[in-house]
DNA sequence: GCCTCCGATATGTCTAGACATATTAATCAT
DNA sequence: ATGATTAATATGTCTAGACATATCGGAGGC
């Protein structure tokens, strides 16, 4: 999971922070002592104790308002972070076989609602992918991916038989910004033959629309049988 | 959403960075140049340069180690980030009115699961409450909440009739440590009778069990019409 | 060849000091 | 009173320099 991290000046600060704030010394909407005071306190530097409030700022711990000071946050917002791994480490991971298998592909006119998405004009050509990612022969991941051919027009070269979408996409266009929203469906009769399900079961959904410099690139729709579970930690 | 950052320093040499990493000037695995090269060439101080890479790092853009250097990364793991808001704020934002119905409340003997997910003794006492919240008077989630009591004694004085347990607790120990799972399933007739569903309806469930010094404090299930989603950028 | 030791090196952290800037609180003019 | 101006202040950022530490590569010994 996550290493240890190690021993220094600024996470001994923090931590300290935070056992006052769990203790309530400081309870939420109190004004903490200014980073000045709080570096005579510990005996350090203000550089130090701004890291440490920082890194409690943005863990939600905190809230920072320049002039106004530092208080213990009442918003009851907390950040959690997961990681989105590519599905084949995310199987492997498990210590399972990876398999992929590829269903469809073609190269079609943008559909409406995907036209509507990403706001394309009509005739718009698209390439839309249908594929089957496996962990030791049994479904795992059901792949409807559909790309922008005008941004990524090399997605045109590329038959997806033995690479899926999502690994040539990461390889292509690395670090491009993207939105994913997760949700439950039941899987309709398509569905549940590709994943080996009955009609109407659970399906753990993943939808991700990803953008390059302001510009759609794809969209994926991800789905998972139930049995499929996504875990954070705070 | 998230306000635009103020103009700094270290945020356009992060930019460039992240510019030239899209651009593919430095490829997934290849070296960067060390950050006093960096800080010669941007003209400007190392801390600086290591304020923009440390954040790239946490990103996921980068790799670094000691002496080994900084790396554009061939990791495929996005770190993701959203906020986990409490369910009356949540529903509020939407525009809707809160409203919260509570089902159940009883204390007992810990189930043998609970007590196994929490290595427990056989007689450990819990408080046990359902309760339903609701957006403008539609169910919008329904919570099956368990409590330790010997790490919240306090939880016995409260009834829970007007404050639901989730809000109750986020006030009597702000900032404890928590894991989330998310999962699909299928709504059992309990279920579906409450959040009005059909029985066999897809439920999007969220899981939480939350600790304070190592002990568990509590654990929710969370079940969502397939309606909700939940939403990311990153 | 193989192993151990050791020095070089890039990042990680810290300090003291400086200036920038948002925002509050006080002051002053109307 | 009310509104505009101004000073004070806490955080935000930056610099130059220092020492710590993990680790890579090579030198030397077997």
């Amino acid at each position: 999971m996550s290493r240890p991290e190690p021993p220094s000046r600024f996470r001994a600060v923090k931590a300290e922070i935070l056992r006052r704030v769990r203790a309530r010394d400081w309870a939420p909407g109190d004004l903490l002592p200014a980073e000045t005071e709080l570096a005579a306190e510990f005996g350090c530097a203000r550089a130090t104790v701004n890291r440490a409030m920082r890194e409690l700022a943005e863990a939600g711990v905190l809230d920072r308002k320049r002039r106004a000071g530092t208080r213990v946050s009442t918003a009851p917002v907390r950040p959690a972070r997961f990681d989105i791994p590519q599905t084949r480490a995310e199987v492997e991971q498990t210590g399972a076989t990876y398999a992929y298998r590829l269903l469809r592909r073609e190269e079609v006119v943008a559909p409406d609602w995907l036209a509507r998405l990403w706001a394309l004009p009509e005739t718009a050509a698209v390439a839309h992918v249908e594929a089957l990612h496996l962990a030791d022969g049994r479904p795992w991941q059901f792949e409807d991916r559909w790309i922008n051919l005008a941004v990524v027009p090399a997605a045109s070269e590329e038959d997806f038989k033995t690479v899926g979408p999502n690994e040539w996409l990461i390889a292509a266009l690395p670090f491009s910004e993207a939105e994913m929203v997760f949700s439950a469906a039941s899987a309709d009769a398509a569905l549940a033959h590709a994943l080996g399900l009955a009609g109407g079961d659970p399906i753990f959904r993943a939808e991700r629309t990803t953008w390059l410099e302001g510009q759609p690139v794809t969209y994926a729709r991800l789905s998972y049988p139930s049995t499929y579970r996504m875990t954070t930690r705070l």
